[in-house]
RNA sequence: GGACAUGUGGCCUAGCUAGGAUAUGGCGACAGCCUCCUAAGCUGUAUAUCAAGGGUUCGAAUCCCUUCAUGUCCGCCA
């Protein structure tokens, strides 16, 4: 059986326009459109046949339409105004469509494998204190766009590039070793170590022996001191765990760490340099390495972007080039997630590996817009700054008195599962539902929003639909043709689209379609719930529409899968 | 100053890649629906010069040009 259970009627109906206008002798293909509600499942428009054929659009379709005969894959197929309007055959798509997904299950919406290796790198999030919210849209993009690549088949690694090179870091370590924090000291390791960073920055700030002594440390560091290497690696685990728990908590999970000072000790940073400065695109200022960005094309900045420092050590965007040729050696694509910030770097990155004579179109940066504050940017620095840690923890608190509220007489390990669910779930839906590149503006109303567009939403129709079959003895004998009401047809045409959209959605990579169609798809199930009682009705029409629900619920379970949200039974 | 992105009812948002039939939904507002499978639900009403202007086209939210607004970048930081 097929993946998709539109497959047939697309390719039928292009089919039968196909054979109607070599009848006519035109040799022109019409494209298939989706029509608007009501006019049928797909649409030809005959506007472009219209100077050829010297006659309105209106005359062509009518005309187009008489030479197309009658098919059992459409009920009927006739020209309105300049379209020809093709109409599935509902009984042939309910057929297809339940029997697909009765057949296909947890797999209903999975395309067979590419053995496509797809890299992908999200989060990589500067240890040195924890994540908030502003980044907090990068793991959940990254982890949804694996989830949907791995849907389509392909062979994906979620990997984190972990800084431990910059400044930064060793700021953060000569803070841990000289300071001593007073208080009461936060549980959570990237919490307890933000301090020993905020307050290190500061001192070196206002004190000029600080700042010499982190000098020192860089400089030695840069010398491949690997002894210093082992200090900074140490403080930044700690920081990496605290956020790895963070993220843990919303179902994201890393298959690889990638450590940036891998590459400088490893000696892959000297061999794109090396081979860098022999190109004619890169030369010398006080002998700090540069690429002249003129010559690559690149306009609207400075025209020197530097590889290396006058002492001759290395940049990040070049560290960046030698992980990205590491990646290319060892996978067919590499994927970034990157915040918008990052535009130029990316570039640079691509360029520099094009220059080392590797493909760079198998790079796929992706970025997406920060979240920021009513009053502004998020900034650590400032105290502007509302962490991802502090957000769930607001999102499942306020859930869990939903569901206080809503199911008092559930036993009450049930309603923490249910809240743990809803509350980290609203928070993945409310960032992935719109288009990466839109900026967003963060207000708790609406980032902790359960009704209406919102994660909860969807779970409740699962929760609806497996309420009637946990009601109910082993799914009997059914016959799909008494599905037949309005409602029921339409929730079996949503079910029907959902392998055509993964696929979609994974050569586009983007990720806010399938939250908008996860909506109709519940928003569907809710209208069919309230039109046709299920359990009450006589007992044929009854299993009918216990497959119906089946399938309904394996489609919902499936797209809050891919969107790494809970399904509850209950709630 | 230049480069990249974004601009759709009071607020948020889909549609833009491949131009086509009355611009998608949500929040909020107002009016309704629980003797019936969970009301985190459902139904109805009102609200849009698709940032502005020009162009291409039989036809533009969608393509092109100009302008404006917002975000981001233009460090021998990461």
């Amino acid at each position: 059986m097929t993946v998709d259970p539109l497959d047939m009627f697309k390719s039928r109906s292009k089919e039968l326009v196909k054979e109607a206008l070599a009848r006519l002798e035109i040799d022109v293909q019409l494209p298939l459109e989706i029509p608007p509600e009501g006019k049928g499942g797909y649409a030809f428009p005959c506007f472009m046949l219209a100077k050829e054929m010297k006659k309105s659009p209106a005359d062509i379709a009518k005309q187009l339409s008489q030479e197309i005969p009658e098919d059992a894959t459409f009920s009927r197929i006739e020209a309105q105004g300049p379209y020809i309007n093709f109409y599935i055959n509902p009984e042939m798509l309910v057929q297809q469509t339940i029997e697909s997904i009765m057949d296909k299950r947890e797999e209903y919406g999975n395309w067979p494998q590419t053995g496509v290796k797809i890299n992908l790198e999200h989060t990589s999030a500067n240890p040195n204190g924890p994540l908030h919210v502003g980044r907090a849209r990068n793991p959940i993009l990254g982890d949804t766009i694996a989830r949907i690549l791995r849907k389509c088949g392909h062979d994906v690694t979620t990997e984190f590039y972990v800084d431990d090179m910059g400044k930064q870091q060793v700021t953060l370590t000569w803070g841990v070793e000289n300071l001593t924090q007073e208080g009461e000291i936060p549980e959570k390791t990237d919490h307890a170590m933000v301090w020993y960073y905020q307050e290190a920055t500061r001192l070196m700030e206002s004190d000029s022996d600080v700042l010499e002594q982190i000098n020192q440390m860089v400089a030695k560091y840069e010398e491949k001191d690997e002894e210093i290497l082992a200090r900074v690696k140490d403080n930044c685990q700690k920081v990496l765990n605290g956020m790895n728990a963070s993220l843990r908590r919303l179902d994201i999970h890393f298959e690889s760490f990638a450590w940036e000072s891998k590459y400088i000790f490893n000696g892959n940073v000297d061999r794109v340099v090396e081979e860098l400065k022999a190109h004619e695109f890169t030369d010398y200022e006080d002998s700090a390495l540069y690429l002249d960005l003129e010559k690559v094309g690149i306009t609207g900045q400075e025209n020197k972007f530097y590889l290396t420092r006058s002492d001759g050590s290395s940049l990040y965007s070049t560290r960046d080039i030698a992980y990205h040729l590491d990646k290319l050696a060892n996978y067919d694509l590499a994927i970034d997630i990157l915040g918008e910030d990052h535009k130029l770097k990316a570039k640079v990155v691509k360029i520099g590996i094009g220059l080392l004579g590797k493909d760079e179109e198998k790079i796929e940066p992706l970025f997406y817009s920060f979240v920021s504050l009513p009053d502004g940017k998020m900034s650590t620095r400032k105290g502007r700054v509302v962490y991802l840690d502090d957000l769930i923890e607001e999102s499942v608190g306020r859930a869990q008195k939903e569901v206080q509220e809503r199911r008092p007489e559930l036993a009450s390990e049930l309603k923490r599962g249910i809240a743990e669910a809803v509350g980290t779930g609203a928070i993945r839906y409310n960032i992935i539902r719109v288009q990466a590149e839109k900026q967003i503006i963060f207000k708790w109303e609406e980032a902790l929003s359960f009704e209406g567009n919102s994660a909860p939403f969807i779970q409740y129709s699962h929760a609806r639909a497996s309420s009637i079959l946990r009601k109910t003895a082993v799914l009997g004998n059914y016959d799909l043709k008494l599905l037949k009401h309005r409602t029921e047809i339409q929730l079996v045409k949503a079910l029907a689209r959902f392998p055509s959209l993964i696929k979609e959605s994974g050569e586009s990579m983007e990720c806010h379609p399938i939250a908008g169609y996860a909506f109709e798809l519940a928003s569907l199930f809710n209208q069919f719930y309230r039109d046709c009682p299920v359990l009450q009705a006589d007992e044929d029409i009854m299993n009918a529409r216990l497959a119906l629900v089946t399938v309904s619920r394996y489609t919902l379970s499936n797209v809050l899968d891919t969107l790494g949200l809970v399904a509850p039974e209950e709630m």
